[in-house]
DNA sequence: TCTGGGGTCCTAGGACCC
DNA sequence: TCTGGGGTCCTAGGACCC
């Protein structure tokens, strides 16, 4: 069987290099040639590493402390992660790709997908590298650009880009030859269960997946599956998403710096990220439904007993009242925690998510919501002039001992990040 | 007391993504 | 000593209904 790709479809991946550490170099010359690795909150894995840092051997999601002795070794550069920062960048990239098409998808915090549909063949390359460079130029921040006839064989010229000198790759001919030597594993949509379904099936490349049945890859997976076949063909199944959809459900969840043991904690902690989670609801205006409280102690201690619970508590009316999801969210807590465990990770969601504006009218309190509606935004706008927290409720703790480790933090203070100065790349 | 088939809706958990 | 955080979608199975 052959399939042909005979689709007019253009659609690039703009994908920023290795961001985080991009971003902290932006802001850092000494560190532009060094090895250099970002961590996730805790300083607890690596997220983000430079060319020199893989090549030392560091790899995605290791432990931090596993890896301290190559580190030593090899004068690697440490951050804890500044996202406040990797965010503004992330907007001042998005802002530059969106003047090259209108039809945009923001993918993830560094990824965007374009259209590119309306560019001639002859041109799109030199486009890619147009796009490129001016990233690079306004922003600092390096990227690669993988072009294709769909999402999933973008991703793969992503890939490639990557590790082309150009950082551009337009996929269109011969992409069996470029599938052949492209590994199971690397594909978007396929993770850890279904290359290893696909490997003992003696499916080892991109080239056999896209060759497989159809019949059996529904039998054996389901339309996902069957999508990134198809997409593979060159026959686009999964659409861009361009307009700004809302969020359907709204997680805050921290692990702690240190274990915590109390019910007086854990009450803090999640009032923490109760009163974080119904802000960002309120910004989006939104509010929620239903509250999910969710504790658990370390997976990985070996020497202690494991408890992981959760519990979701459905409001009788759609809120996003701080007061009122706190309150709720501790009754919830308080059903879940057991005495006697050392817990590393607390967290909410909120989900059941609708616009404000889809009023759902309560004939109890209809004087109340107004009132409490203009607290929440005297509370948002004190926050967002004053920081994060400035105005809390006492339920939140003043110590929070329990709060993030931070030892490698860039300190780069986005709130003067335009008075930063400015480094010419 | 026994019997059937088909439909919807919801939820928990899994898999995947960055 | 030290193992992130925030999402989406799909499916199987249960509850419920006629």
């Amino acid at each position: 069987m052959s399939f042909t790709n005979n689709s007019k479809n253009k659609v690039a991946l703009i994908d920023c290099n290795s961001f985080y550490v991009s971003c902290e170099r932006l802001f850092n010359p000494k560190i532009q040639s060094m090895p250099v690795v970002v961590l996730s909150n805790n300083d607890g894995c690596v997220i983000s590493r430079s060319t020199e840092a893989k090549k030392i051997g560091i790899k995605m999601g290791e432990p931090y402390f596993k890896v301290k002795e190559l580190v030593k070794k090899n004068n690697v550069q440490i951050f804890s992660s500044n996202y406040a920062l990797y965010g503004d960048l992330s907007r001042r990239v998005m802002k530059v790709l969106k003047g090259f098409s209108d039809k945009i998808e923001i993918y993830s915090i560094d990824e965007a997908f374009i259209d590119l549909t309306h560019i001639k063949d002859s041109q799109i390359e030199e486009y890619g590298k147009k796009i490129r460079e001016r990233v690079l130029k306004w922003t600092g921040i390096p990227t690669s650009v993988g072009i294709s006839s769909t999402k999933t064989l973008s991703k793969v010229a992503n890939h490639i880009a990557k590790k082309d000198k150009t950082g551009v790759m337009y996929l269109k001919k011969n992409i069996d030859s470029v599938l052949k030597n492209f590994d199971i594993a690397d594909i978007w949509g396929v993770g850890k269960q279904l290359s290893k379904l696909y490997k003992k099936n003696g499916i080892n490349n991109a080239l056999e997946l896209k060759n497989i049945s159809n019949t059996w890859v529904k039998k054996s997976t389901n339309v996902l599956g069957a999508k990134t076949v198809m997409e593979l063909r060159g026959i686009p199944c999964i659409d861009l998403e361009t307009e700004d959809t809302k969020r359907k459900s709204c997680c805050v969840s921290r692990s702690f710096g240190k274990k915590v043991e109390s019910l007086e904690k854990l009450r803090e902690s999640i009032t923490t990220h109760c009163l974080n989670a119904a802000e960002k609801i309120r910004i989006d205006k939104q509010t929620t439904r239903a509250i999910t409280v969710f504790i658990r102690t370390s997976p990985f201690d070996r020497n202690r007993k494991y408890y992981s619970n959760s519990i979701t508590i459905e409001l009788p009316v759609s809120s996003n009242n701080s007061f009122e999801l706190v309150k709720t969210a501790i009754k919830g807590l308080e059903k879940i925690y057991k005495y006697g465990y050392f817990y590393q990770k607390a967290g909410i969601i909120l989900s059941k998510l609708k616009e404000s504006s889809e009023k759902e009218f309560n004939l109890l309190t209809p004087i109340l919501e107004n009132k409490s509606k203009t607290l929440m935004k005297a509370i948002d706008f004190t926050n967002a002039k004053y920081g994060r927290n400035a105005i809390s409720i006492a339920q939140a703790g003043i110590k929070n001992d329990w709060k993030m480790r931070r030892e490698h933090s860039s300190r780069i203070d986005t709130a003067s990040f335009d008075l930063l100065p400015k480094i010419n790349v």
